[in-house]
DNA sequence: TTTGGTGCAAACCGTTTGCATCGCT
DNA sequence: AGCGATGCAAACGGTTTGCACCAAA
């Protein structure tokens, strides 16, 4: 997946088909509208957003269908979500630049410190978004606890909440 | 979790004092140990986890009350949420590495790229929360549209959300 | 026909808010 | 007394789910 084609968007609508098909998912008019929405933006909208963007050109859809496509699209690997999971705020006391090691499937968050990565700085490109108040790195990935099967205290305090683990790639 | 330092969370302590005297807020029972649950840990919980936790030593306590303490706390610019926003569920169709600018006034998120970021690389000690899957950098700041405060569309495509902004004051 | 997808409405759950009370200054 | 803080319960809003219907294989 380079860059510089002429358009990502396609690509994106490519893929889905390819992985659709492949995963033997129905592409519905319903879902390809909902998708390629999505694959047209980089803001990041949330369901109702996208809902209404669509419901603009298939005024019979549902905003439960627009929440049932997206969350299976993610299972399909197809979509990400941003932020550390699809549940409650999270607050934090540290104050101290940090960085954070996000679990994709029970949502615990835990803090690591860097020197190295304080340090990072972010490209001017950013400058024309807004100002930048400070930065840190996200890393996602499978927790300890969640790796072993055996064990079900996977979040150890930050969860309660998997039902379906909803996390794919 | 070691503390070899003289207790980063005692300093915590101290400096909530420090602010809340200095913003002439109360430091009641309740809030002293809602933060102090807060401060030591690095777990990130959400209001109904530190309810449960406080609710053990101060039973009387109520769940509003935490959240109401801890949006004081984010106020006063003592404690910080993790994640884009305390809304809804954000989906993003770029499976290419990318990184976020977050508005943390308005909640908009928009993508950017950068060779040298994506090539970061995470400190040993993340090995032992797990295995990792991806990083990215998130910088947080204040768009563009937020600036300005002739303007009202805040968040261009991404908002319709703000109430009361629980952004400092 | 069988199966998966969709729409509708109700259920759920995290979060917020109105209001009366309580405690500190 | 005055005022902010608290607890309770109701309200809210985003998200999920059960169920019946519809469409494509």
């Amino acid at each position: 997946m380079r860059k510089q084609e002429p358009s990502p968007i396609a690509q994106r609508l490519e893929h889905l088909k390819t992985v659709a098909k492949d995963a033997g998912v129905k592409l519905t008019h319903q879902r390809l509208e909902i998708f390629a929405e999505l694959a047209a933006t980089d803001a990041h909208p949330d369901a109702e957003t996208l809902f209404r963007a669509v419901q603009s050109r298939v005024p019979t859809v549902s905003l439960d269908t627009v929440y049932r496509t997206l969350w299976k699209l993610h299972d399909l690997g197809l979509v990400t979500t941003v932020g550390p999971k699809r549940v409650s705020v999270r607050f934090d006391a540290n104050l101290a630049p940090h960085h954070h090691f996000v679990c994709v499937r029970c949502g615990l968050v835990r803090d690591f410190a860097s020197e190295k990565l304080n340090a990072l700085r972010v490209p001017e490109t950013v400058s024309e978004m807004g100002t930048v108040l400070n930065a840190h790195v996200e890393v996602r990935g499978i927790c300890s606890a969640c790796q072993k099967p055996k064990k079900k205290n996977a979040a150890t305090a930050a969860n309660a909440l998997s039902k379906t683990p909803r996390t794919k790639s």
